[in-house]
DNA sequence: ATGGATCAGGGGCTTTTCCCCCTAGCAATT
DNA sequence: AATTGCTAGGGGGAAAAGCCCCTGATCCAT
């Protein structure tokens, strides 16, 4: 029997090594390469190397996260399958990569023997819905929840450099020292975001930001 | 060569596990047990279990977390060598653990040989720090700092109250309101949480909270 | 070529936040 | 009996944040 083929996106390169020779004792499982982010995961298309039969997502990572990455699968790698491994059991973060594509979410604290029945069922029936992640599911279709979880991913570039330093204790003068700009202009990104974010305050962006971990803080 | 014996604790089993793997492959080293938190490992010494060369201590946990599980191991312990191996890269966290006695820090996103170097110094020669964590370290001998890491633990009630409240979208008027006092008292809490908890703005106030995981968001 | 979105900038205004200063009651230490 | 710490309250002022309004310049797609 053919080995299926397996590429792990995760920048804790301790796990993503260590899941690497867990998988390999599961026999029947090949790693064809261990990448630190999404645009490793882009760059490893580019070079035409051995699509796998699985990939193995995490959701927060530096330079192209979880959820980028997946949306990016969508458009350039309809049938690829993936399974999203990761620490965040927050709702939103389920709703998000589910939408964006992910055919399995699985939270890092799973039983190994669950993990490659995961696998398996992710590769041969092309899903696999761990229970927590079922009942979260079951949310997914209220309207308004939903309206906000779209515009969160809306932010133009702009808007989301003034949303990182917008979590910091910078002003907003001072945001525009960094980024170069008018205090004004930085106060219409100010006012575009927290429109498309639905908050109120500046605390409430950071809250919004911590609670769908849209970076590490 | 008497191989090395190690005990991993660490909630995520699935890293555990693999983690596991990696290890009894690097040869010269053995996996006693795997343990899902510090109840678990003191049960273990209870036992009367083989003692390990060295404890692989992951720091946030449910029941009894790493920083717990520091302290009791250097009262019950105290020859026992641990290395914390977790994801939490926030200072106060590393200088908890390595106050209540660490003798090696790392962050799960290290190079696979690194870690193995790390074991090695810590079984053999009692420490290791990786140069992040020296930095950090640095820091813990400046008083001022040291005093408001032990502040943040001394919060009163009413502060404690307001500073849930004011990570929210309430102004200090509404926070007023809800904890029935005059907002100029309202203001005297934020002054002195301010300055306990050294912090500028109140998004510094949210984001201090979200590191230090003070209640879930 | 005409919207539509993104980017960059501005005026004017209100509210909130932030930073000092201060008083006073009450309880537990010293 | 005095100090310290928590509680609750206040005055005044400067800075920041928040909320409307508006003008252009691109660039992109119908």
């Amino acid at each position: 029997m053919k080995k299926k083929t397996v590429v792990i996106v995760d920048d804790h390169l301790l796990f993503a090594q260590s899941l690497e020779s867990l998988i390999t004792k599961l026999d029947g499982y090949e790693v064809l390469a261990i990448l630190k982010n999404g645009k490793e995961l882009t760059q490893y298309y580019l070079h035409k190397r051995r699509k796998p039969d699985l990939i193995l997502l995490d959701v927060k990572m530096p330079v192209m996260d979880g959820v980028q990455t997946m949306t990016w699968l969508k458009e350039h790698q309809t049938e690829q399958k993936v399974l999203v491994l990761t620490m965040e059991d927050d709702e939103e973060t389920i709703i998000k990569m589910l939408r964006a594509g992910a055919r399995g979410y699985l939270l890092k604290d799973i039983h190994p023997e669950n993990f490659e029945f995961a696998m398996k069922m992710v590769i041969e029936q092309g899903f696999y819905y761990s229970s927590k992640i079922q009942s979260a599911l079951q949310y997914s279709d209220q309207p308004e929840k939903e309206v906000t979880r779209d515009l969160a991913e809306k932010l133009t570039e702009r808007e989301w450099t003034f949303l990182k330093y917008a979590c910091s204790e910078l002003t907003y003068k001072d945001i525009a020292g960094e980024m170069e700009l008018s205090p004004k202009t930085v106060e219409n990104y100010r006012e575009s975001v927290f429109k498309k974010l639905q908050v109120r305050t500046r605390v409430g962006l950071v809250i919004y930001c911590m609670k769908n971990n849209f970076f590490k803080l």
